[in-house]
DNA sequence: AGACACACGTA
DNA sequence: CGTACGTGTGTCTG
């Protein structure tokens, strides 16, 4: 294929021009009326029209270096070290020239930890094996390298970037006498000022290349550097490793992995209104005229074969920023108290990658690497007031903490918002939220498209998607729900991120222990059971057991499930009294075992490498209000066996802190009914401060309290408790094994005295069912559709639910915020105990040496304290090693 | 591999 | 025919 015939890629180093041409043109004289200096960008695109006016590439790209920190600065700390502060009047022209690329259809490119060279150096590489003849511009010197037969290198003059100097091969060697990729050999030797590269002493560029030429190249000079004579051997002798170093670094990677190759990088056609738009805030008259005229040229010449989708209604373009532009956009746009931006955090396999912010009309995109020193500004403004809204803030929150950068200042969470908007909806992703609440998708990287959105596109433009969606979510709530939101759950979100980041400790020996002890046990167990059956069953599967129970022993049929009938423990032990048999016990006990032991080794294998626990909550992860815990969920751990208790004993408080406390609401859910019902009878129980079931009893069963029996205080027990799940006469008479029509007496007595607790929950169920919704204390909703269904099933649940959700959901908002008094008051005492669990109406808290009776003083009111009843919010707290001995 | 049912741990 | 959860196992399905 002959020159002529083959089509021309341009590539350019945009940073190395744009800071050419800023210093060829006068600064004073392009400034527009924001006082935006634009003189680096009026350059770079005069150059660019000129050449490609000049060289008619089929295909153009610009890329760019996403900062001055690269794989290089690791290498070598001090590569360009020597390089000055940028000057203040640069700053900010680059993400506006990137802006004017993208309006006028031309690709840019950067990658993270490379440099706009080695981006330009592997389009060259992969632009000459695809066919093309390849233009590389770029101010660099180390660039000359890239130059062969299809490789040509533009480079710019000393009076600037409108005159380039072209070097194909014939004009290296005219130059420096030597082949183009021999270049770095002499710069190795030589040294690179601007590249803070020290060469060899006394070694200039006629010495390397005379060197060069009677060597070959850079490694067979060293092996003959003891044949150099002279005291410029002796420095090459001494100082050889410079070079070495040098020639390690400014070798250009040519395998850099791109989102595209030269065929992705066809001329498209300018979107003619962004351009309009952006040069007439920059007052580019005159280029604005040179763009329109030549893009009408490209047009009749090669009409554009992928149009971009359209972006979304005000989606706005965004910059990558780093360096002093990521400081100044900070600065400028994005810490108004006022305005709220958007924020949105890309997570990587290790942890965050980059960040999106957006504001209502400019995104951009900060990368993100572990160890780079330019950050400051970024991390005073998270650690500021600005406001920022961000989906699942709390993630955020801990990605940002494990890479050492503070969050504050949340002020929204779409997540959260729409969970107080519909507890129960199934899915909070943001994708979908945007769907539902702004009717709108959510732009996704496609992978299979040829220019494909990358991720900073993507990351940027979430976050202009979660701002919008927070502001249309805080819209449809009720102003009960955003106090909620405001003053309960956005505070919680750090309370809780660092209960998860903190962990608790556990004793991997004890949990070790006790597992291996269950297993014998189970073992023993089953043995036992197969021999009482005479055969070997999975005792795990509940068709197997089925068929053991009702088949071969033929047991009665118990509860029936969808697939056979029970098998769970109340159903075994039923037949233990219609039907002994060995086979049962030893099937609940191997039970009993097999769970626990399960519990045990799932609990070990979350065990981190700080030897501690670290669970995660799920703030949107309960109807009523509550929190959920899971990986492992630590709400669920046994304490009612005795082997339960063991578990316990293995959470202990780490080794710089002096003990665990627990703290729990006595019967808080009993205590919440009586506030809201106002029933006399049950807040003199609690304002008596007796046994609350036995002073209840006592008054059902017209006793003294000293004479309620330990079976009246049990049923009084269940049925208190159950009231509050809209328990029924038959559920009651089932859980306590007795008569339905004891069950319906008892319900019947208790009401007689407790009229107003009847009473209220008939109204809680006839009011949620008026409203469409039930409300807590605290003014949080949860909707109740059902409540009119003719679907007796569905209603029915309705109902019960109902019933319990402003109880349940009261008491979650009440513990809730003590938790936020608790850390609030430890905060500000600056104390070095923490909460590290909490369990509905408990928390667990790791007390610093020497601060026992405060934390528990403090824990003890801010719980007691953390709402105004009728009735007293007891509170009982214990201390001890481990949660087990801290317990009461 | 993923979905479902069952069983069971907590408040 | 009592609310609210999460997890492990077995089993069936694709």
């Amino acid at each position: 294929m002959s020159d002529e015939a083959k089509p021309t890629l341009l590539v350019i180093d945009g940073h190395s021009l744009a800071f050419r041409a800023f210093y060829a043109l006068p600064v004073d004289s392009f400034v527009n009326r924001e006082g935006q200096h634009t003189n680096a960008i009026h350059g770079f695109i005069s150059m660019l029209l000129s050449l490609v006016k000049a060289e008619k590439p089929s295909h153009l790209a610009v890329a760019f270096d996403i900062s001055r920190f690269s794989f290089r600065t690791r290498e070598y700390p001090e590569y360009k070290g020597t390089r000055s502060e940028t000057p203040v009047e640069f700053v900010g022209q680059i993400p506006l020239l990137q802006e004017a690329l993208h309006a006028m259809g031309i690709t840019t490119i950067t990658k993270e930890d490379f440099e706009a060279d080695d981006i330009l150096a592997t389009l060259a590489v992969r632009g000459r094996e695809d066919g093309y003849r390849v233009l590389v511009v770029s101010g660099d010197r180390d660039a000359i390298q890239m130059v062969n037969d299809d490789v040509t290198l533009l480079y710019p003059s000393a009076r600037g970037v409108s005159e380039l100097t072209r070097y194909d091969r014939d004009k290296v060697f005219e130059r420096y006498g030597i082949e183009p990729h021999q270049y770095p050999e002499v710069a190795a030797l030589v040294g690179e000022t601007s590249d803070n590269l020290i060469g060899i002493d006394k070694v200039g560029e006629k010495t390397a290349v005379k060197w060069i030429t009677l060597y070959g190249g850079l490694d067979q000079i060293l092996e003959h550097a003891d044949e150099i004579k002279g005291v410029v051997g002796q420095k090459l002798r001494e100082q050889k490793e410079n070079a070495i170093r040098n020639r390690r670094l400014n070798r250009l990677v040519t395998d850099v992995e791109l989102p595209v190759g030269p065929g992705d990088l066809e001329r498209r056609g300018i979107d003619e209104a962004a351009v309009r738009e952006l040069f007439d805030k920059l007052q580019f008259r005159t280029l604005l005229e040179r763009v329109l005229a030549l893009s009408e040229t490209a047009a009749d010449a090669s009409p554009s074969s992928s149009t971009p989708a359209p972006a979304p209604d005000g989606l706005p373009v965004v910059r990558t920023l780093i360096d002093e532009e990521l400081a100044f956009w900070l600065s400028k746009h994005a810490s108004d108290p006022a305005s709220p931006v958007g924020l949105v955090v890309e997570y990587g396999a290790d942890g965050v990658v980059g960040l999106g912010i957006s504001s209502h009309d400019e995104s951009a995109y900060i990368p993100w690497a572990a160890g780079r020193g330019d950050y400051v500004a970024l991390e005073a403004w998270l650690d500021d007031e600005t406001p920022k809204v961000v989906h699942d803030a709390k993630r955020a929150y801990k990605a940002l903490a494990r890479v050492g950068l503070p969050l504050t200042g949340i002020v929204g969470d779409p997540r959260i918002a729409a969970w107080l908007l519909r507890p129960g909806r199934t899915s909070f992703a943001l994708s979908d939220l945007v769907y539902e609440q702004l009717g709108e998708t959510l732009p996704v990287g496609d992978p299979n498209q040829l220019v494909a959105e990358d991720d900073d596109v993507s990351v940027a433009s979430e976050a202009w998607y979660v701002l919008r969606l927070s502001e249309s979510l805080v819209e449809a709530l009720d102003d009960g729900s955003r106090r909620v939101l405001a003053d309960i759950e956005l505070p919680l979100v750090r309370v809780l991120g660092d209960m998860e980041l903190t962990g608790v400790a556990a004793d991997r020996d004890t949990l070790k222990a006790l597992s291996v002890r269950l297993g014998e046990t189970a073992a023993e167990l089953a043995s036992k059971a197969f021999a009482e059956i005479g055969r070997e069953v999975n005792l795990g599967s509940p068709k197997q057991l089925q068929e053991v129970l009702f088949e071969q022993l033929e047991m009665p049929k118990t509860r029936a499930t969808k697939t056979g009938f029970s098998t769970d423990a109340a159903s075994l032990a039923d037949l233990q009294q219609k039907h002994p048999h060995p086979f049962l016990d030893l099937l609940l006990k191997h039970r009993d075992a097999t769970k626990l032991r399960q519990i045990i080794e799932t609990l070990e294998k979350s065990i981190a490498d700080d030897a501690r626990i670290h669970t995660t909550y799920d703030q949107t992860g309960t109807t009523t209000g509550r929190i959920s815990s899971v990986d492992p969920n630590l709400q669920n751990i046994p304490v009612k066996a005795a082997v339960g208790r063991e578990i316990r004993a293995a959470f202990v408080h780490g080794p710089d802190f002096e003990t665990l406390l627990t703290a729990d609401y006595s019967q808080i859910e009993m205590r919440i009914m009586a506030h809201l019902s106002g029933d006399e009878g049950l807040i003199q129980a609690f304002n008596e401060g007796e046994d609350l079931h036995r002073f209840v009893g006592a008054r059902i069963f017209g006793v003294d309290p000293s004479d309620v029996s330990p079976s009246m205080r049990t049923k009084v027990k269940a049925m208190s408790y159950g009231l509050a799940y809209g328990l029924s006469a038959f559920g009651l008479s089932k859980q306590l094994r007795i008569e339905s029509s004891e069950a319906k007496q008892l319900m019947t007595d208790y009401f007689a005295r407790f009229g107003a607790v009847r009473e209220y929950l008939r109204t809680v169920v006839e009011k949620a069912r008026d409203d469409g919704y039930t409300e807590t204390i605290f003014g949080r909703r949860r909707p109740f559709p059902d409540l009119t269904s003719p679907n007796r099933v569905l209603r029915e649940n309705a109902e019960r639910a109902a019933l319990n959700a402003p109880i349940q959901g009261s008491a979650a908002d009440i513990m809730k915020i003590a938790m936020l008094g608790v850390r609030s008051e430890i905060d500000e005492r600056e104390l070095g105990s923490r909460v590290l669990l909490q369990v509905h109406d408990e928390l667990i808290v790791e007390v610093a040496p020497g601060e026992v009776e405060t934390v528990r003083e403090i824990v003890r009111r801010r719980m007691s304290s953390a709402a105004d009843l009728r009735v007293p919010l007891d509170v009982s707290v214990g201390l001890g090693e481990s949660w087990d001995a801290a317990a009461h």
